[in-house]
DNA sequence: ATGACTGCAAAGACTTTGCATCTTT
DNA sequence: AAAGATGCAAAGTCTTTGCAGTCAT
């Protein structure tokens, strides 16, 4: 089993991730950091994704659009997605389920909310 | 507001979908249907499964390694996931969590166990 | 030194789409 | 006939990967 490294691209990919309140994709971590780091490969950024989540030191909450979300906050905790801006949406004070008692061998749980935001909502914008 | 018709194709790839138990994938109810359709294409699937899902005969339960599982049960209830063979399975019993009163319009609820199944249980990887 | 990390670009995988043709209404 | 549905293949997106050079330990 190897053994993983520092490195400053990689603790860049961390904090961007980890100070993000918006759940972001591999795209939009890259474009915060491309300013300072112009060399930042997307490709690094991905391969990062990954090994942060091998380690626990992320998950994925959800994919919209298409698009994986990342989330720093490994702690379980409800999310609310806008069906129309795809924005995701921590969410306070939802209980989340126990873990059942199954065959399968539970890990994680995901509780996720779909709708509108009220950004979004029909009349909210004039 | 266009009106959609019925059609062959159409109907076979609602039946495929709804009496399948395994949440599949695009590709797999293709792989159903192409014998008895030899001429059916992939993109007629895709493409009727954007009309169930806007029609509300059919959601998306989940992305798995990047392909998105649906299902033609469209009532609320929780699943669990395979992180191995990425099996989705239906759980049975699990209450979901009443939507809270937000700011947000919510429109349906996804409740998500991840973990290992039974069958994938004994050769665990990391 | 060794093995991990990265940039770059190509490849892969899944999904969408344009257009001509066929179907349903 | 009009409007929708489909096949086919190309294009579009997002993500992964091979390779050679660079960096951390």
């Amino acid at each position: 089993m190897k053994h993983s490294r520092q490195s400053k691209k990689r603790n860049a990919i961390y904090d961007v991730l980890s100070s993000a309140k918006s759940h972001p994709t591999a795209e939009w971590i890259y474009e915060q950091l491309k300013g300072d780091m112009p060399d930042l490969s997307l490709g690094t950024v991905y391969r990062n994704l990954v090994l942060f989540k091998q380690e626990g030191l992320a998950v994925g909450v959800a994919t919209v659009n298409g698009r994986e979300r990342f989330d720093a906050c490994t702690a379980p905790h409800a999310h609310f997605i806008c069906r129309v801006c795809g924005n995701v949406i921590d969410l306070e004070g939802i209980p989340m389920p126990e873990f059942p008692r199954l065959d399968m061998e539970i890990e994680t749980s995901q509780v996720n909310f779909h709708g509108i935001c009220s950004e979004c909502a029909p009349g909210q914008r004039s």
